[in-house]
DNA sequence: TATGAATGAGGCTTCATTCAT
DNA sequence: CATGAATGAAGCCTCATTCAT
């Protein structure tokens, strides 16, 4: 009756559908996501997605933020925290990998549309600008470490990349041998780009 | 399956047909590449593919094949050169960023291939094993140094997932920035790498 | 059915739905005129129609109604008010395009109405009545003029069918073209077929 | 085994589906005229159509092209050779309706195509432009009567707008009354716009 | 009475594959 | 060997209608 309950319902049902969508598209893959298997998962009627969300598109929209929320929410007080760059790239590796940890679903999922998601012919895929984020915020810290002495003399870009890419390797890896030791992974994460950015004596 | 019962028209087709995959791939993505877009790229009728390679998802293996067999053409007698784990890390990184700059197309192809293609349901998708080879090969080089007492005491397999994902982020990147310095980045990875597998003092 | 049965909210609202209907199917056309979308024209729920009209076909033929009882309160008194049958086809024009002009919307919903709905796999569609209603109207107006010996001798129901044509094209061509001069319009077809109609010397 | 045997049965089949596509328009109407249903009456599968027309947009494009093709060969050489804006006049009525008696579904086709077709929202429709032609064509018969001193002093675009309204409300009548006389329909209306447009004693 | 979420049918399109020529 | 027309299965989307609240 009351006008929030009926926003609460609504926010409910996207909700689910959002939650069904990152299950399906985990385990199944983007290009098996189809409306109908999403739809399946739910328990519900397929065009009840269009109700909700008026197409796919708008969809997978907000399944990426969704997701990156999550993200953002877990890892930024915790690398903002952090009184120096070096802490602050170990908590940028671990941030990441104790999301893995935590919201595995969730990430491939991101993983799996950031990737496959194509807006037309060719281009960039409209969510390359995801990836381009990820990396300049990466850039943001090594520059910190740079600018304070921390960090040796590296090209801030490719490092950023490097970093990032080696991060992005895990979730695949974890896919295919979920009973990875995350532990042994972050440590040694943690442990290489420590070393492989600070000064050098 | 017997290369010798091919005739010479018929391996000259097959040749042709996978040329085109790799440039309808690289140019307009996985999921774009459809039958009829890489037999018109071919000048040919649709059903000539099929008679020749007897599907989509043979035509794809044989793609993936291809390539993989310049990839290795070019960097394995490179890397086996080399006298020493660190030379021969290098080698590793140079000669898989040379690919890149030699065979961008081809390259690019195959990673959408081994990206997006997916199986059935779930699981690895088909060419999973083929990242879990590139993996292993890295292993070896790592373990080789390691033994030689040329590198560090890390743990193997996250090293070799760390280069593995450093190298592999590059096509995305150079994808959209096909200006990129390849030469910087080859030497800066060299030297990130370089120092992070290395005895520390 | 029974007009007295329904409460005067039930009326008001009744009237709500089928002024936003027209409004909806004269601006978007008659294709575009979903129920959503009506309903949001009346910023009411989808299910408020269904419950009020029964559906759409109902809500059509109120529609249908409404503007023809307008159209009929409009130019029924001016026709038989006429003391000749020249000055009736004078009025029953003149009429016609007064309506145009004064109920420019619902006149256009009821054309698009009239035009495009079909009830189901063939036949005549549900409102070809109506268009048999006004030509045969009509052609008692030219009835009387034959029998008053005011006409020439022309066959009734082509003169009554041209009449109705050259009338019914001009909202097809208002709405196109909607700065066109209805007064210019008006004369010329009351003299095109006043000199049409007349007994010839 | 000829090139022109393809070409030959291309056309054929575009030709079929063409015919199909106008008889089911006219038979049941735009609105259901779906692919499936064109597809069923040339017996072949709903995407043959995609596969020869791109979709239904083209196909109904390609109706148009061919009945305004059938009605031009008809009637443009009719109307050319008459000797007087009256004559010519007179050619253009009867040839109008003598193409309804010709081409009774292919005209009843372009009459459902040209009313209902709509692009999207709002706006005159894809084919008004098709509407727009006829009445300009008739304006220069009537101009040139008007220059050559034949007819009488009107509105040149009002006397086009209710002649062509005439001719275009005779399809819908002949549809319900399919055993209407057409020569006395044509004979009446040529000479009621002959009347209507010659030079007053 | 009103809401608006849900359903389910139906429409158009795309595409890998097959097969007669 | 090659052609390219044809098939048939999905996929996504729209919309009138229903119904629990």
């Amino acid at each position: 009756m009351q006008p929030e309950s009926r926003t609460f319902i609504e926010e409910a049902r996207r909700a689910q559908i959002i939650a069904c969508a990152i299950e399906v598209i985990a385990e199944h893959g983007y290009a098996n996501a189809t409306m109908a298997r999403i739809a399946k998962q739910a328990k519900i009627s397929s065009g009840v997605i269009s109700y909700h969300f008026g197409g796919k598109d708008p969809l997978i929209q907000a399944v990426v933020a969704e997701v990156a929320k999550l993200a953002t929410d877990l890892m930024l007080p915790r690398i903002l925290a952090q009184p120096s760059a070096t802490e602050a790239l170990r908590a940028y590796i671990e941030g990441n990998l104790e999301f893995m940890r935590l919201h595995r679903k969730p990430l491939l999922a991101l993983v799996e549309i950031v990737t496959h998601a194509q807006g037309g012919e060719s281009g960039p895929g409209p969510y390359a600008e995801q990836a381009e984020v990820a990396i300049t915020d990466l850039e943001k810290i090594l520059h910190w470490g740079r600018q304070a002495g921390e960090f040796r003399d590296f090209h801030q870009r490719t490092m950023a990349i490097a970093i990032r890419g080696a991060i992005d390797a895990v979730p695949g890896r974890l896919f295919h041998d979920p009973d990875f030791d995350l532990d042994l992974l972050t440590r040694e994460l943690v442990a290489t780009f420590t070393i492989a950015t600070r000064r050098q004596p």
